[in-house]
DNA sequence: ATATGAGCCTGTATGC
DNA sequence: TGCATACAGGCTCATA
């Protein structure tokens, strides 16, 4: 399940294959996704270069070359896309739903059993994007600090856990990293969000950054689907401290780890560690 | 502004 | 062995 390391590591290993190069052909086997893909996404593309590839929360930016369009897409929970060269692609596969083709014979094969993920071309600026504009700060950027969390949570009586994992408030914290940056800083994942000092948030801030750099390192997590662009799962998933370790001892106190959830998402903790 | 729950979807794991 | 059920959970939308 991507979360911001694992689309930020495919837009790594996507851009070092891509990036200046043109699209000569798109397949679409199956429009439905999120939302269906548009139409005339097939010729709003070919004949476009990619000229970078940004992320914007766990968005994947493809920005064409002369008509100043992006092609948005989103992994959803279990999407992928895949580089290969079209000479010697694999066999289809089930929810091999979108190809893309470019002109110096790279494959971008686009998987998604759940069609949770979403693809669409757009033209104009991202702020005019209904999907993009009302999204909060990165976490990797001096946009998000312990000031503004804080700020943001004076009148928010929900959980912290909740609160962190708000797209309109810090975008990318998923369910795994949620869990592990609130152990890390020693939060209950329970607390209130207006009942943590500045202090508290300056912690929680920090190990937010941190397990999202440290996971990036690692080129994401794997629990199950996520593959980088060449195919290759993410190792962070060994340095987890509490995600899908209810039941078995804290790495810091050794005291069992409870299950709880919040908003139908499994959550891990530590209650003697966290408070 | 904040909070909650439904719904989207299929593969996998579990229980009977 | 089959079948039913729960679960995984990012995201948007509707509702309060």
């Amino acid at each position: 399940m991507p979360e911001l390391p694992e689309v930020e590591t495919v837009r790594r290993g996507l851009s070092s294959v891509v990036v200046a190069n043109t699209l000569k052909q798109i397949v679409v086997r199956d429009r439905r996704l999120r939302w269906p893909i548009p139409t005339d996404f097939e010729d709003s593309l070919v004949g476009q270069t990619i000229t970078s590839i940004d992320r914007r929360s766990k968005y994947l930016l493809f920005r064409l070359g002369s008509n100043r369009a992006t092609l948005l897409a989103h992994l959803g929970m279990t999407g992928s896309f895949i580089a290969y060269n079209a000479n010697d692609a694999p066999a289809l596969k089930a929810h091999d739903h979108v190809d893309l083709v470019f002109a110096n014979g790279v494959l971008l094969r686009y998987n998604d059993p759940r069609r949770f993920g979403s693809m669409h071309t757009f033209r104009g600026l991202d702020g005019d994007q209904p999907l993009l504009a009302a999204l909060g700060p990165e976490p990797l950027t001096d946009a998000f600090h312990a000031a503004y969390l804080y700020e943001h949570t004076r009148r928010r009586t929900g959980s912290i856990k909740q609160a962190v994992m708000d797209n309109t408030l810090v975008v990318g914290v998923g369910n795994i990293y949620a869990n592990e940056s609130l152990f890390r800083a020693g939060i209950h994942p329970n607390r209130p969000a207006n009942r943590i000092s500045l202090v508290r948030y300056e912690r929680l801030v920090a190990e937010i950054k941190a397990v999202l750099a440290e996971a990036i390192a690692a080129g994401g997590s794997t629990l199950r689907d996520y593959v980088n662009a060449n195919g290759e799962p993410g190792a962070f998933q060994l340095n987890y401290f509490v995600y899908g370790r209810d039941g078995e001892f804290c790495k810091h106190c050794s005291g069992v780890l409870k299950l709880m959830r919040h908003g139908g998402r499994a959550t891990v903790l530590c209650a003697r560690c966290q408070r």
